[in-house]
DNA sequence: CGGGCATTTGACCATCAAGTCGAGAACGCG
DNA sequence: CGCGTTCTCGACTTGATGGTCAAATGCCCG
């Protein structure tokens, strides 16, 4: 490891190199965010990226080997929000937390948000595999976090799984569905301070613990 | 109105035909809710019929036809729980039932279900009118009714069109992400009856009305 | 039963889109 | 400068796919 090949190319790759594959992956984003995998074309992308069609085919063997490109890089920030619940912090305020983060990520990564639904949609055919690893084991991990905290009395007995889920699905759906959001509330603002407060106060409620029968 | 044209004839379109069309949109179905609009193939559409592709088209004039025709007719049933929300019952009652409503719509036509997602993804292109229209409508008239219990002190204080969201999120969940919700649970066993229990106690707790601080 | 309308299909066409090829331009580096 | 490597693209090939057409078959009803 950190052999002298590595280290005494500063890059490997040229600058050059990384520059286009970034601009390559972004136009690529952009489409098949919009159009899913079958209905984005190469020519859409090589035009958004700026560059041939050929030239894009340079750098990505295909069109499946893109979209793999994005959706595997895409799932380390994806799942990054979920890893930050901290066992040590205050139950409550450490899932209001991670709520808060799920929801900006989908105000701020809409498209990334919709090329994850619609590889979900589809059965997950590129990135189940790595699903069933690290998603399941993360997820693993923090339902038993959250069965301590139920033990302890920390926050109200939830199924902690379906909790998660539920999470996920009310955050994502400001992203994925925000085409419906925006005609039924009419306005174009973006309704994610309402939804923020919202959410907010969904969860913390479902969390409370009721002190009542012990 | 009311010719003899169409009364005298018991079926201007015949039994067969029906029935050929309703065989065509069954298989349109299941191949856009699988593919996408753009995945989706005439000739998987007609071979899952029984029937060739010339015969396809001579009973829609397009494969943009036949998936509007789908969407339109899809649009009834996927309002109609919503609609059942009666102003005279009982607030958390009704509410509760309004979320099993579509849970158990989710685990009964999960086609139906990504098939109105993707469709939303994309940006509702064919359907938009109709959600500008009757969805908006009902939801307002809804989000009154729910205004009207808060100030009546039946539930608790919330964003009605917002919890709206949050249902139609958590629910659908389970039809359109049923892939990742299959992996994470690690068990093929569908987790709808869970889900039910989960979804019910969210829900009704944040409507209990706090009855601390009048 | 027979004329006419509805239904069905094999063969075909046109377009679109993924991917290939070979040649040329640009770049790094001695 | 010179030369190999990297990068870029116009033109092309190939396969898939939406849609057409004309001919054949079935079916209703007088």
């Amino acid at each position: 490891m950190a052999d002298s090949a590595t280290r005494n190319r500063p890059r490997k790759v040229s600058r050059k190199r990384t520059e286009t594959t970034e601009r390559i992956l972004e136009a690529a984003l952009d489409v098949f965010s919009r159009y899913g995998f079958r209905g984005a074309t190469l020519d859409q992308i090589s035009s958004g990226a700026g560059i041939s069609k050929p030239n894009l085919l340079y750098y990505f063997d295909s069109k499946e080997a893109m979209h793999r490109a994005l959706l595997t890089r895409l799932l380390d920030t994806w799942l990054d929000p979920l890893k930050t619940l901290d066992p040590d912090g205050e139950p409550i305020e450490e899932i209001a937390n991670y709520v808060r983060l799920k929801l900006n990520m989908a105000r701020d990564y809409p498209r990334e948000s919709r090329l994850f639904a619609n590889e979900i949609i589809n059965g997950a055919p590129v990135i189940r595999s790595a699903l069933e690893g690290e998603l399941r084991d993360l997820v693993n991990d923090k339902a038993a976090l959250m069965e301590r905290w139920i033990a302890e009395g920390k926050i109200a007995a939830v199924n902690p799984r379906h909790l998660i889920f539920s999470i996920w699905a009310t955050t994502q759906h400001y992203a994925d569905f925000s085409a419906q959001i925006r005609l039924v509330l009419d306005r174009s603002d973006d309704a994610f301070d309402e939804a923020a407060e919202h959410l907010d106060a969904l969860f913390r409620k479902m969390l409370m613990p009721d002190r009542g029968q012990p």
